[in-house]
DNA sequence: AAAGCGGGGTT
DNA sequence: AACCCAGCTTT
């Protein structure tokens, strides 16, 4: 049997719960489209409605938005965010009322080539406005698709977004594109969505690959996190005779706040600024990596023997203790780990 | 606290 | 071409 095609499912779902009372889809213009796809790039539709509202009111066409000043228009963009959308918008209706006889253009280039349309937003007014055949590729159709051909890359990547292009180019049906292309974005926005797809009631759902995966909030995959950053630190552990190691109390606030450690450096330093003078280097441990929320730290502990005469007085922020009794303080794992160690081993030292 | 988001600017 | 940025929302 032969089932419908993606279009054909998705035009048929819009028509039955697809948005038809947006502002911008009375008496839709081609300006009106413009205004309302520039505003929704990167804000969502209930946020930019009274901003679209109040920016007609004031702009009710192009030749009002082109003579305007550009701090008028930036003041009704106050709290949308970007303000350079506002800035390219006024720009472009310049533009649009001195080489397009104050319209929009009806040819994908000359689109393109206005401040703050790229392809995608110039492919929604050539398939909203003037009901040409253009795809588009914003968040919410790239979440759909990842979804339905389950891609395991990440969109970001440029031949995963080249190949989708080339789809949602494939997909496009060759009637009612305007309709199709207001049910993609409405499909993304209210049904496909990020954390809780409502997959029984999606038209795709019988060919999805990441529903029939299992999970489709897989779909898209995430970007690989960007590496943490990684630190690195020297930790000095000094012991005397009496098996006393020096600690010191780390500052109340940052990271292990108020938690007893070595004394550090952040990398190789003279002995005269290190707590006690005229210790005498036995050996340097292998590195300890560990991994905070938001950068790793790799460790490298060196041990030191201490001449009790060389030895700095206590004070609040160093202490010399018992090995054993170090391991009754408050102390971060890498720590603990280290002293663990020296207890175990404490002979031989 | 971090990810997501279309387009523009920079390297 | 490959990166970084903008500002607000959502998770």
């Amino acid at each position: 049997m032969t089932s419908s095609t993606f279009s054909d499912r998705l035009l048929a779902w819009y028509d039955q719960h697809g948005r038809k009372d947006l502002p911008w889809q009375q008496n839709a213009s081609a300006y009106h489209i413009w205004l309302s796809e520039v505003m929704l790039q990167q804000t969502q539709v209930a946020t930019v409605i009274p901003y679209y509202q109040r920016f007609i009111e004031k702009f009710p066409h192009i030749d009002a938005l082109a003579d305007a000043q550009v701090d008028d228009v930036l003041s009704l963009w106050s709290g949308l965010g970007y303000y350079a959308r506002g800035r390219n918008l006024h720009k472009a209706a310049i533009q649009m009322q001195q080489q397009h006889n104050s319209q929009v253009p009806e040819d994908f280039q000359s689109l393109l080539r206005l401040p703050g349309i790229g392809r995608s937003t110039a492919g929604a007014i050539m398939a909203l406005a003037f009901h040409q055949r253009f795809p588009i590729l914003d968040g919410n159709v790239k979440r759909v698709l990842a979804r339905y051909d389950a891609i395991n890359i990440w969109p970001g990547e440029k031949h995963v977004e080249t190949a989708m292009w080339q789809r949602v180019e494939e997909l496009l049906p060759s009637t009612r594109i305007a309709n199709y292309i207001q049910a993609q974005m409405d499909l993304g926005a209210t049904l496909c969505t990020r954390s809780r797809p409502d997959c029984q009631r999606c038209p795709l759902i019988t060919d999805c690959q990441a529903y029939a995966s299992g999970d489709p909030t897989l779909f898209p995959v995430r970007k690989t996190k960007k590496q943490q950053p990684v630190r690195q630190t020297n930790w000095y552990i000094y012991i005397h005779q009496d098996n006393h190691i020096l600690l010191e109390q780390r500052p109340q606030s940052g990271i292990w706040g108020g938690l007893w450690s070595f004394p550090e450096a952040a990398a190789q330093v003279a002995d005269n600024i290190l707590p006690v003078k005229n210790a005498v280097f036995q050996s340097s441990m292998p590195e300890i990596k560990h991994v905070f929320s938001h950068f790793k730290l790799t460790i490298h502990p060196h041990i030191f023997t201490a001449d009790p005469i060389n030895i700095v007085a206590e004070n609040n922020q160093h202490i010399w203790v018992k090995i054993d009794k170090a391991l009754t303080l408050g102390l971060p794992a890498p720590v603990k780990q280290l002293i663990e160690f020296l207890s175990s081993t404490e002979r031989m030292l």
